[in-house]
DNA sequence: ATCACTACTAGACGATCGGTCTACACTCTG
DNA sequence: CAGAGTGTAGACCGATCGTCTAGTAGTGAT
């Protein structure tokens, strides 16, 4: 944890994590500045660094707070009883898909849109993303493998296979939002099918 | 052209250019100021209102000047008159590779850098960046046909095929920022040679 | 020699940056 | 009641942001 929990259930400190995402995943960190951020969090100047030792340190606990989120929502994806592996990888990519070409600011991936800007910017923050998106791709990885057991998938290598497909799709979203369609992503999809059907 | 010829010659704007390829190609495009980037390039800070009408439309220039470049070193690559369709596709994502994970400044993609940072900040940029992926996709798309032509290739659908490619690589690349290691643009390379080889 | 003109630059501008500080209003605890 | 602890409030700091004006230096024509 980067903040003691204590300060973690204070509905300021969630409001500023929230403004941050919202405004972070649409215009990146650099470009979001403090005032902007507490403005549209409705919290003062002042309580920010009561909060946070600093806008970097900010920066972790929004990473580490999106990250634990989404762990939660694979978790409950994968837990789910009622599909076989192969269906519950195809229903995480239609989640990817949907959330990722979605017009709003909610479910953006904050490793699309952070990784490049940050990777030379922030060592703490840097080693958050690539731990996540390593342990994203293991996951993905247990779960080839899971369906390689139950008989519906037939994949010679799990983690080769769930790298290249994380890696496929993190391109696909950063084309997504360069091209402003979801097309990039359809055909990531599409891919993807071909690969999880085939041997 | 985004400025007038008579400009573009003064040795002062291309030094501007130069220095802000290295500096944002590394640091990203709002984290560099312009004090930052004129000490880096020796020229007085003045001058950046003579050639460049705002930062933004130096970003433009920018782009414009990368991609002319990277246009110009792609078209002697895919006419050198030495190599089929298909080695030339491998020689160029070698050079890809060989670039991107490099450890200095020279030769970062800036469509893998700026991509999901400027996509919602600069209108103008980003169309930049994604008339020069298309066109880089068109290229690979032609090239795969030619190689259906003289033999070295057999792919049904090469549109498809090289977006396929061009999105995973661009992902590769993003994850090879992320984890500072080029294990992600081998894997792509490998992949990319299974695809190439099979129909 | 003078003038008009372009090419270029120094340095100041107001705004905003991330970050610090002090004052103060609330609890709790004793 | 006193005092400690928690959190709010925003003025304030120096630095830096992108921008712009006033002007110098040099050239060429008259």
């Amino acid at each position: 944890m980067t903040t003691p929990a204590a300060k973690a259930n204070n509905e300021n400190y969630q409001r500023i994590l929230s403004a941050g995402y919202t405004l972070i995943s649409r215009k990146g960190f650099s470009a979001v500045g403090l005032a902007e951020l507490l403005v549209h969090a409705g919290v003062p100047k002042g309580s920010f660094y009561y909060y946070f030792k600093s806008k970097e340190q900010f920066g972790e606990a929004l990473v580490d707070h999106y990250f634990d989120d989404y762990q939660q929502r694979v978790k409950q994806l994968f837990n789910a009883p009622d599909l076989n592996a192969k269906d519950k990888l195809l229903r995480y990519w239609q989640e990817w898909l949907r959330r990722e070409s979605a017009e709003g600011d909610c479910g953006k991936c904050l490793v699309v849109k952070l990784g490049a800007e940050v990777a030379e910017l922030s060592e703490p923050i840097r080693l958050r993303l690539k731990a996540a998106s390593e342990k994203t791709v293991q996951q993905l990885a247990d779960m080839i493998e899971r369906g390689n057991r139950d008989g519906s998938l037939t994949i010679t290598d799990p983690t080769q296979c769930a790298a290249q497909l994380y890696q496929m799709w993190l391109g696909a979203s950063l084309l997504t939002k360069l091209q402003q369609s979801a097309q990039p992503l359809q055909r990531a999809y599409h891919s993807t099918e071909i690969i999880l059907n085939t041997p």
